[in-house]
DNA sequence: CTAGGGTTAG
């Protein structure tokens, strides 16, 4: 057998290393003298070796502390970091791994195979594929190359590192493949989320020769499970069993995990009993199988049961429960494992402060959780500062929210996509044009602008602060591939008032090519219901269940009868609930009330209000509705009843809600905050002002029951009030709280209000969760 | 000695 090692040493140094003798280089070393052998028969002559390292551009200094810092050494003291891979003396490298000295000289081989093999597993889990890569040929010139499983571990290296290309080009030209490799190739696609790749190597692996190990099957069994792919699943456990790889407790827990992530909880469950060995990774995917699947009660019975099983609980174990905690909002039981994961000194990691962050911002504990992220210090990662963040967002204080982001900024943790999806967030529920601008600007400083979901918050931020202008700029510059970002533009047009631009880049996304999802479609749909477009909109509906086979959801029929509804075809609204496949929810109801308050149908009114009542009995919108209409066509003692039905109390039940009467109607008031002291002082204000209002001759909307408020502590009491006579400006307060897809009100702003006050920071445009009670829009 | 299974934030 020829000796490859002087084959690529010979021919490697001449192409990799041009002569660079008239530079000088720092690193030259005079005295190399170790009994150098190589891995190959013959030993490499110790020339050459000076020769090749004397010639090596520069040496490679490695931090293993910091991942990113993989950097050229320029002088010999920065040569002896203690945890570079390299240090430098006169006469003699030393090559540090793991911080283990790993002399040449003692080991008597220029490189070692262990020692190789080591170092590329370093590289595969820091990322570090431009170390790789010179290792990659230090190994080629040594030879060591040839060795099975240095090859394995160098295609792992490129496969890890996401460099693909080279994994593949390394398995083309090895002479001969064993399964180990193959298996490091497949995962390699299936962290790149290439999973057809993976499948269709995966099928080859018999043309091949190869026999498909248990190794293999954990793999493909992830595969199914990202892509909930159940039928591939159940074929890949009947070779499992078929091959007797089922005692393998990793591919018993890779099987659990594929069930349950393709919804069978059932199947999971009884293959998770039927295990011969199960340790705390089985245990582990099953609680967070019912995590996934909202039983959290059953994931924390599994906790205590796993625990008389002798199991102990590790940090993925008490990740899945402190998050299960916060889930369902069971503070008590989350401190308890607070305590427990203190105890056990595992409160500071990573994910597990992580998740303690977020049990207790998402809590409304902003307190606990800012204790938490300060007791992590430097562990804290921007995934915890997220959550901190996220924390303030979901209980509505976007405020907060701007001021931890920018404590986060301050101690110079890096902001990822998370950070400006959720930070973009916060802008688009002040809302703040200027706060959103100054986001973006810092965005496009880092790499995030071209984020598919960062993009798109922006666009949404944009259509939020009532900048289409902004919003379409944005658009523009994004990939025309992005969905998501389509269907935040088309969404943008709707709810600004420009439903005809909506429809018009909804035809141009399809018309590109782009699959439109079922959000393109609900956005589209709500265009064509407030542009009175029903025909249009009818046909849409039909071209996304037989065209595009998408499954109409909640949302989609309750656009519907609002279509139908808006456009006064009552009867025909009716008719579609009454034809639907599915049993219409109050949801799907509640439009259609709506519109026959709009078209004074008081009958079919009736009719509806009983069908709501009889899904929501809480639902005081049936009764304002009912009760004003029966006002308005001079039924007062109908009022009357009705009006006795919803008592306070009813009212009362609905979140920050809250009403009060004013000529025998009744208008509903919607509080940011209900536990907000000053709020009987807001109510007082505000009859006040209605009553000078009314009192100058002008009446509140006959069509509008909703009035919205809204109270910010900073602002002390600050309250919102909109109101208008057909056409007839009156007044807007500050700090408008209204569904912004509300007809009448989005009516009211593209006719009335000029643009400018509209984009003044100080108004406030909120989505109701549950759906605008006026008009039933769902966003 | 090489490959595999379970965790957080939109």
């Amino acid at each position: 057998m020829a000796s490859p090692s002087k084959l690529c040493l010979n021919t490697s140094f001449s192409i990799s290393f041009p002569s660079t003798s008239s530079v000088k280089d720092p690193f030259k070393l005079k005295n190399f003298s170790l009994p150098l052998t190589s891995m190959a028969s013959e030993p490499i002559p110790s020339k050459v070796v000076c020769t090749l390292f004397d010639r090596s551009p520069k040496r490679i200094s490695v931090s293993t502390t910091d991942p990113n810092f993989t950097g050229y050494v320029n002088d010999v003291e920065k040569g002896v970091v203690k945890n570079g891979f390299f240090t430098s003396n006169d006469d003699c490298i030393d090559v540090y791994t793991n911080n283990v000295p790993v002399t040449f000289g003692s080991s008597g081989r220029l490189l070692d195979r262990r020692f190789v093999i080591g170092v590329l597993k370093f590289c595969s889990n820091e990322r570090c594929l431009e170390l790789g890569r010179r290792y990659h040929a230090l190994i080629i010139k040594s030879g060591v190359n040839v060795d099975q499983f240095v090859g394995t571990s160098l295609v792992d290296m490129y496969a890890k590192c996401g460099d693909m290309g080279s994994a593949i080009r390394l398995v083309i030209q090895m002479p001969c493949l064993d399964v180990a490799t193959c298996n490091c190739l497949i995962s390699g696609y299936v962290k790149n989320r290439l999973f057809d790749e993976a499948f269709s190597f995966f099928m080859k692996f018999d043309g091949m020769g190869i026999r498909p190990n248990h190794y293999t099957y954990t793999i493909m069994l992830a595969v199914c499970s990202s892509l909930s792919a159940i039928d591939e699943g159940k074929q890949l456990h009947a070779q499992i069993v078929k091959m007797q790889y089922l005692s393998e407790t990793a591919v018993g827990n890779a099987l659990v995990t594929m069930y349950s992530k393709c919804g069978m909880m059932e199947d999971a469950e009884s293959l998770f009993n039927s295990l011969v060995k199960r340790n705390v990774v089985s245990w582990s995917a099953i609680i967070n199988g019912f995590k996934h699947h909202r039983d959290f009660e059953k994931a924390l019975r599994l906790v205590c049961l796993m625990r008389e099983d002798g199991i102990d609980p590790n940090e993925y174990t008490f990740s899945i429960a402190l998050s299960s905690c916060a889930s369902m909002k069971n503070l008590d039981i989350g401190r308890m494992f607070h305590a427990q994961v203190l105890k056990k000194g595992m409160a500071l990691g990573d994910f597990v402060g992580t998740t303690i962050v977020d049990m207790y911002s998402g809590l409304g504990e902003a307190g606990d959780a800012e204790k938490q992220l300060k007791e992590m210090g430097k562990s804290a990662s921007s995934a915890s500062w997220n959550a901190h963040i996220a924390g303030f967002v979901h209980n509505e204080k976007a405020e907060e929210a701007i001021e931890a982001f920018v404590d986060m900024v301050k101690t110079d943790k890096a902001c990822d996509e998370f950070t400006y999806s959720i930070i973009l967030k916060a802008c688009s529920s002040l809302p703040s044009l200027a706060t959103c601008e100054q986001i973006h600007s810092r965005m496009i400083k880092s790499k995030f602008e071209s984020n598919m979901h960062v993009g798109s918050s922006l666009i949404e931020a944009y259509n939020k602060c009532g900048s289409v202008e902004d919003a379409e700029r944005v658009f523009s510059q994004k990939s025309s591939a992005d969905v998501v970002s389509w269907n935040s533009m088309i969404k943008a047009y709707s709810q600004n008032g420009q439903p005809t631009k909506a429809l018009a880049l909804f035809q141009k996304m399809v018309e590109e090519g782009i699959r439109p999802t079922n959000s393109t479609f609900l956005a589209a749909l709500s265009a064509c219901s407030h542009s009175g477009l029903v025909q249009e909109g009818q046909k849409l509906f039909e071209s996304m269940v037989r065209d595009y086979n998408i499954l109409p959801e909640e949302t989609h029929y309750s656009c519907m009868v609002d279509l139908l509804g808006r456009a006064g075809q009552l009867e025909n609204a009716l008719d579609f609930i009454k034809n639907l496949p599915i049993k219409p929810t109050a949801p799907i109801w509640r439009p259609l009330l709506a519109a026959c308050r709009c078209h004074n149908n008081l009958q079919m009114a009736e009719f509806i209000a009983k069908q709501i009542l009889e899904l929501d009995p809480n639902d005081a919108t049936v009764y304002v509705t009912l009760s004003n209409m029966y006002i308005e066509v001079g039924q007062c003692t109908d009022a009357e009843k009705k009006r006795k039905l919803m008592t306070v109390k009813d009212v009362a039940k609905e979140p920050g809600c809250s009403w009060i009467e004013m000529n025998n109607k009744i208008y509903r008031f919607f509080s940011h905050d209900k536990s907000c002291p000053e709020m009987p002082i807001v109510y007082q204000k505000l009859k006040q002002v209605m009553k000078q209002i009314e009192s100058k001759g002008y009446t509140l909307n006959a069509k509008e029951d909703n009035v919205a408020l809204y109270h910010s502590e900073k602002l002390a009491v600050c309250f919102g009030l909109i109101s208008l006579t057909a056409g007839k400006r009156i007044r807007v307060f500050k700090n408008l709280r209204v569904c912004p897809d509300c007809h009448s009100f989005m009516n009211y702003l593209s006719t009335i209000v000029d643009k400018e006050i509209v984009l003044r920071d100080n108004y406030r445009f909120h989505h109701f969760k549950q759906g605008c009670c006026s008009c039933g829009d769902f966003w």
